[in-house]
RNA sequence: GCCGACUUAGCUCAGUGGUAGAGCACUCGCUUCACACGCGAUAGGUCACAAGUUCAAAUCUUGUAGUCGGUACCA
C-alpha cells in the first residue's frame, strides 16, 4: 500500500465529512437500538452574519468531541445546528450595503422591501458560517438545521410572547431606557458596555435662588442683579441636559439648603421656575450636595420625579439632537454641541462657577460603540419575577444547572439572578420577530398569535401591528425547545403544516427524546444574556430544565494574552490555522486547554499536535508496511494476555487503563486530561516503547529493498510477496489491533485523521461498529468506543516494564554521557535479584536491541574491570558498562557524582522528616513505612554510587 | 465601590495536604531501514510575597502586591 511520509491534513478533510453527512451519520436516526439513551447539545446559535472565530472553533470542538464520544458509546446522539438572524449586526449589514448599492435607506424601500432585502442576503451569504461549520468537521445533523425565524421557532416567539402578555408579565411602559442615539434603537442593560471616558468633566453650574420679594424682580428686569442674592451651585457631567431640569434635590438634612427647601430657582437659559425640593437619594458630601434633576434624561432622576410629581420634559430627539423643548437657541444641536453652547451661555452669564476634571464612565452601545442616551421611552418590557424564582429555586434545590467549572459561575450566576432587573425587550428595527401586538384605531393593543386572532379579540380588523421586532435573545432564550419543535400547548398541529422546509424533519417526538438538552457548551460572556434566560423560559414554558450541565469554556487569547478583538486586529482565524496545521492538530490544541480558563494562542502548540497528528499517521504507516497476513482481531488480542510476552500484556495494561482514564476525563469534561493522556499513551508508550520492543518480531521475514530513489524505501508491495510465518503474522496482529482501539480513542479529537488511517487497516468492517449502528457503512465514528477493562489492567506487566525502561535508560544514560558511537556494541553486566534477573532475561532480545548492546550478562554480584561505568537500579540492581580504552575516569567520576547528589538532596529530606517525631507520631503508619522503605533504597543507591566512585581512583 | 479569578521552568500552561509536571524553546549526541513534524541524553523551579493552621503547605486560612475579569454607582 503506498502511504506517504507526512500526513497531510487536506486529502482526510476533504473526503470524509461529505461521506459522513452523506450516509447520515450525524443524524440520531442512524441508531438503530430503540431502547438506546439518548444525548442531546444544541448549538449556542452563531450569528448569521459571522464568521468563525477561534471563540466558536474551542467551543465547537468540546461539542463534537462529547457528541462523538457518546455517539460511539452507542447513545441516539443529536448535535442541533443552526444559525440566529442577530437583529442589530444583520440589519446594519444590510443597511450598509444598500447604501452602497442604491444610496437607499431603510426608509426609503419601506418595511417589507428592506425586510425581503435582508432575506436575499441571508440565503446569499448567510451559509458561510454553515461551511466553516463543516470544514471544523462538527457531527451535526443537518436535516434538523434550524433558523432562529424559522416558521417553527417565530411560531415559539408568538406564543410565548402571548402567554407571558397574558398572565401579566410582558408591559409595556414609559420608563428611562439605554438608547443607542446612531442605531436609533433602545438596548436591554446587557447590550450596553460600561467605558471610562476620555475627557470626563464636572460642571458647576449656578443656579439662581428666587425668594417672594425677588420674584416680580428678576422676571422684570434682565441683569439679575436684583434677582436674587443666593445661589444654588449643583455640579453635572452633562451640562446639556440642564435644559430639561424640572427640579434641583438636596438632603433633607442638609443644613446648607435647609432653608431653601421649598422656594424655587430662576432656571437659566429657560424661562422656567423650578422647584428646591429634599430627597433622601441626594448625598450631601458629594459636588455641592445640590443635584439638578432631568426626569426625561436619567434613570435616578425619574425615579425621583415619579416620587415627587415633578414634570418630564424630554429635549431630545432620538438621534441625540435637542428638540424644540430645548429652546429656539438649541433646538437641532448634538447633544454635545449643545453642551459646549451651554457653557458658553453660564459662562456669559456668570453663573459657571467652575470645571473640574473627573473620570467618569459612560455606557456604551456593544456594537456601534456610541455613547447610550438615557432617554424616556414607550417600550415592551418581561418583568423577571417570577421567571427568576423559577431559575433560583432550580439552583437552590437541585444545584442545576451545575456549571464546569463550578467557581466561580454558580455564584456570579445566582447572584446577577438575585438583583434582576426588567428586561426591555422591543427594537426599533424591522429585521426580528415583530411584536405580536396589534392597535386598533383608538390605540387600544391586542396581543395575539396572530392578526386573525387580534382581529377576532378586537372585533375589527381595523389594526395596525407594533412596529417594533423583539431582542434578538427572546428568541435564543426558546432555542433548546423551540429548535425540536415546541410551539405551544395546542399548537402542535398547526406547526406541523406550517410551511416548513421540505429538508428539515420535524419529527415530532424530538421534543420528547432530547429534551432536556445533556450539556452546554458556552462562553462566559453570554452567561446572562443566553444561558439565563434559556433556564427561565425552558422551566416556565416545559416545566423542565433546558440542560443538566453547563460549560464555561475560557477565552482565547492573542499570543500576548490580550482579548482578540477586530478594531486591534490581533485575531487569528482558525480557518489560517486549519490550513496550515490541519483540523485535527487544531481541535487538539483547543481541547488540550484547561476547561474554563483563558490561555494564549500559540502556533508552537498546534504544530506540536500537527507533529502528533504526523506521529500518529507514521506510527500507522509502520504497522501497515508490516501487516502482511494479520488483520485486526480483538478476540485473539484478548486470548493473548495471559501468554505473550511481556510488552504485549504491559500494552495492553496501558490501553485500557488509558481508555479508562479517557472515559472518566469525558465524562467530568476535563478535556485537557484527556488530550494529555492520549498524547502520552500515543507518543511515549505505543510509540516509544511497544513498537521498539515488538519490531524485531513484527518485520521478521519482512524484505526492505533500499530503493534507489530514496522513496517508498519498505515496500513490501512491489516486492515478491513475503513469506509470513504464525508467530510474526500474530505479532502484527496484536500491533494492529493495539493501534486500532488507540485511533478509536482519539477519533472524536481527531476525526479526519483516524478516519483515513482506520479505513486502510487490514480487517476493519462494521462489523466493529457499536451494535446500534451494525447495518450502516463501516466508519470509525460508528465504532465501539473503548471503555478499558479491569481484568486486562496488569499491574504486574506494568512494574516489571518499569524495570525494563529503567535498565535501557541507564544503559542510554552511559552511552550518551561517556560519548559512545552510536554504532558501537556493548556489553552489559547487571546485577540482580533473581525475579528481576529472569525478567531481563526474557525481554534479552529487546534490552539488546534497544540499548544497542551486544551481550548481556546477569550475575547476583558485579564482577566487572576498573575501567566500568556503572550506574545503580531500582529494587537492588547495578549495572556496569565495561569501557576498557573508552572510559574517560574524570568524566564517569563526575557522572556518578552528579547522581549521588540528586539522590542525596532527597535523602537528607527523609531524613529530616524521619527523625521528627511528631512526623513520625502522628503522620500514617503507611506514610511513614513508605518513607522508610524509600530511604533505605536510596540510602542503598547512594552506598553503591560511592563505591563505584571509589573504585575509580 | 463591591465580587471574583489568576500569579508554578526562558515561554505557554497542567497539577496536588506527603519526592514539582507537560509542550515548546535551550544544551549535547544521532541521516539507527515508521516518522528530522524524528530518535536518544541532559539542563532548567524558595510553585508572587508575608503570617497562620498542620507532624507535613506549592496545595488550606488570612493579609499584601501585581495582572485580568465581572458588576454597580457616579450630580
Amino acid at each position: 500500500m503506498e502511504i506517504s511520509k507526512t500526513y497531510d491534513p487536506k486529502v482526510a478533510e476533504r473526503e470524509h465529512y461529505k461521506r459522513w453527512e452523506a450516509s447520515g451519520f450525524f443524524a440520531p436516526e442512524i441508531n438503530q437500538n430503540a431502547d438506546a439513551e439518548s444525548f442531546s447539545i444544541v448549538i449556542p446559535p452563531p450569528n448569521v452574519t459571522g464568521s468563525l472565530h477561534m471563540g466558536h472553533a474551542l467551543q465547537h470542538t468540546l461539542m463534537d468531541t462529547l457528541t462523538r464520544w457518546k455517539r460511539m458509546r452507542g447513545y441516539r446522539t443529536l448535535f442541533l445546528v443552526g444559525t440566529d438572524h442577530a437583529g442589530i449586526s444583520t440589519q446594519l449589514m444590510v443597511t450598509k450595503q444598500l447604501k452602497k448599492d442604491e444610496h437607499k435607506s431603510p426608509r426609503d424601500i419601506g418595511r417589507e422591501a428592506f425586510t425581503a432585502k435582508v432575506w436575499e442576503w441571508k440565503k446569499k451569504y448567510g451559509g458561510e458560517i454553515t461551511r466553516q461549520i463543516r470544514h471544523e468537521g462538527l457531527s451535526v445533523d443537518w436535516s434538523r438545521e434550524r433558523f432562529t425565524m424559522d416558521e417553527s421557532l417565530s411560531k415559539a416567539v408568538r406564543e410565548v410572547f402571548v402567554r407571558l402578555y397574558e398572565e401579566g408579565s410582558i408591559y409595556r411602559g414609559t420608563r428611562i431606557v439605554n438608547w443607542c442615539p446612531k442605531d436609533k434603537t433602545v438596548l436591554s442593560d446587557l447590550e450596553v458596555k460600561e467605558e471610562k471616558a476620555k475627557d470626563g468633566r464636572l460642571y458647576y453650574l449656578k443656579y439662581p435662588v428666587i425668594d417672594a420679594k425677588a420674584r416680580t424682580a428678576i422676571w422684570a428686569k434682565s441683569d439679575g442683579d436684583n434677582a436674587s442674592d443666593r445661589f444654588i451651585t449643583v455640579a453635572t457631567t452633562r451640562p446639556e441636559t440642564m435644559l430639561g431640569d424640572t427640579a434641583v434635590a438636596v438632603n433633607p438634612d442638609d443644613d446648607r439648603y435647609k432653608d431653601l427647601v421649598g422656594k424655587t430657582i430662576a432656571l437659566p437659559l429657560t424661562n422656567r421656575e423650578i422647584p428646591i425640593i429634599a430627597d433622601e437619594y441626594v448625598e450631601s458630601e458629594f459636588g455641592t450636595g445640590a443635584v439638578k434633576i432631568t426626569p426625561a434624561h436619567d434613570p435616578n432622576d425619574w425615579e425621583l420625579g415619579e416620587r415627587h410629581g415633578l414634570e418630564k420634559l424630554v429635549i431630545m430627539n432620538d438621534d441625540a439632537t435637542m428638540n424644540e423643548t430645548a429652546g429656539p437657541e438649541f433646538v437641532g444641536l448634538d447633544r454635545y454641541v449643545a453642551r459646549e453652547k451651554v457653557i458658553e451661555k453660564f459662562g456669559e452669564l456668570g453663573l459657571l462657577e467652575k470645571i473640574d476634571d473627573y473620570e467618569v464612565t459612560l455606557p456604551h452601545c456593544e456594537r456601534c460603540k456610541t455613547v447610550i442616551e438615557p432617554l424616556l421611552s414607550e417600550q415592551w418590557f418581561v418583568k423577571m419575577d417570577t421567571l427568576r424564582d423559577l431559575a433560583l429555586d432550580l439552583m437552590r434545590k437541585e444545584n442545576s444547572p451545575r456549571f464546569f467549572p463550578e467557581v466561580p459561575h454558580k455564584k456570579v450566576y445566582t447572584a446577577w439572578l438575585e438583583n434582576l432587573k426588567d428586561w426591555t425587550i422591543s427594537r426599533q428595527l424591522w429585521w426580528g420577530h415583530q411584536i405580536p401586538a396589534w392597535y386598533d384605531v383608538q390605540g387600544n393593543v391586542f396581543v395575539a398569535s396572530s392578526l386573525d386572532e387580534a382581529a377576532e379579540k378586537a372585533g375589527t380588523r381595523e389594526l395596525t401591528q407594533d412596529e417594533d421586532v423583539l431582542d434578538t435573545w427572546f428568541s435564543s432564550a426558546l432555542w433548546p425547545f423551540s429548535t425540536l419543535g415546541w410551539t405551544g400547548e395546542g399548537n402542535r398541529q398547526a406547526a406541523e403544516g406550517s410551511g416548513q422546509p421540505t429538508a428539515n424533519r420535524q419529527s415530532p417526538t424530538d421534543l420528547s427524546v432530547f429534551y432536556p438538552t445533556d450539556v452546554l457548551v458556552t462562553g462566559r460572556d453570554i452567561l446572562f444574556l443566553w444561558v439565563s434566560r434559556m433556564v427561565m423560559t425552558g422551566l416556565k414554558f416545559t416545566g423542565q430544565k433546558p440542560f443538566d450541565d453547563v460549560i464555561i469554556h475560557g477565552t482565547v487569547l492573542d499570543k500576548n494574552g490580550q482579548r482578540m478583538s477586530k478594531t486591534k486586529g490581533n485575531g487569528i482565524d482558525p480557518l489560517d490555522v486549519f490550513d496550515k496545521y490541519g483540523v485535527d492538530a487544531t481541535r487538539m490544541t483547543l481541547a488540550g486547554s484547561a476547561t474554563g480558563v483563558d490561555f494564549a494562542w500559540r502556533d508552537e502548540r498546534v504544530e506540536s499536535f500537527r507533529n502528533f497528528a504526523n506521529k500518529i499517521w507514521n506510527a500507522t504507516r509502520f504497522c501497515l508496511m508490516n501487516s502482511e497476513g494479520a488483520s485486526i482481531d480483538l478476540d485473539a488480542f484478548y486470548s493473548f494476555s495471559n501468554t505473550t510476552s511481556l510488552a504485549d500484556r504491559w500494552i495492553l495494561s496501558r490501553l485500557n487503563k488509558t481508555a479508562k482514564a479517557v472515559n472518566y476525563a469525558l465524562e467530568t469534561y476535563q478535556f485537557h486530561e484527556a488530550v494529555q493522556l492520549l498524547y502520552h499513551f500515543f507518543w511515549d508508550d505505543f510509540c516509544d516503547w511497544y513498537i521498539e520492543l515488538v519490531k524485531d518480531e513484527i518485520t521478521a521475514g519482512a524484505i526492505y529493498a533500499a530503493s534507489p530513489d530514496g522513496e517508498g524505501s519498505a515496500d513490501t508491495g512491489t516486492a515478491e510477496p513475503v513469506e509470513v510465518s504464525d508467530e510474526t503474522a500474530a505479532a502484527r496482529t496484536r500491533i494492529l489491533t493495539v493501534l486500532e482501539q488507540a485511533l478509536r480513542l482519539l477519533h472524536p479529537f481527531m476525526p479526519f485523521l483516524t478516519e483515513e488511517l482506520w479505513q486502510k487497516l487490514p480487517g476493519v468492517s462494521s462489523g466493529m461498529h457499536n451494535s446500534a449502528y451494525s447495518s450502516a457503512g463501516q466508519s470509525i465514528m460508528l465504532t465501539d468506543f473503548p471503555v478499558g477493562d479491569d481484568a486486562l489492567i496488569d499491574e504486574q506487566a506494568e512494574r516489571e516494564m518499569t524495570s525494563v525502561i529503567e535498565l535501557i535508560s541507564r544503559i542510554r544514560n552511559i552511552r550518551s554521557e561517556m560519548n559512545i558511537k552510536p554504532g558501537e556494541k556493548l556489553s552489559v553486566h547487571v546485577a540482580a535479584s533473581g525475579s528481576v534477573q529472569a525478567i531481563f532475561k526474557q525481554n534479552e532480545p529487546q534490552i539488546l536491541k534497544l540499548a544497542r548492546a551486544d551481550r548481556i550478562v546477569l550475575t547476583e554480584k558485579l564482577d566487572v574491570p576498573k575501567a566500568s561505568a556503572k550506574a545503580v537500579l531500582g529494587g537492588g540492581g547495578e549495572i556496569a558498562v565495561p569501557l576498557e580504552g573508552l572510559i574517560d575516569f574524570e568524566k564517569e567520576r563526575k557522572r556518578l557524582q552528579n547522581q549521588i547528589e540528586k539522590l542525596d538532596v532527597e535523602l537528607q529530606r527523609l531524613n529530616g522528616q524521619l527523625s521528627n517525631a511528631n512526623f513520625v507520631e502522628k503522620a500514617p503508619m503507611e506514610k511513614v513505612e513508605a518513607l522508610r522503605v524509600r530511604q533505605a533504597e536510596i540510602e542503598r543507591q547512594v552506598r553503591a554510587l560511592r563505591h563505584s566512585s571509589e573504585v575509580l581512583v
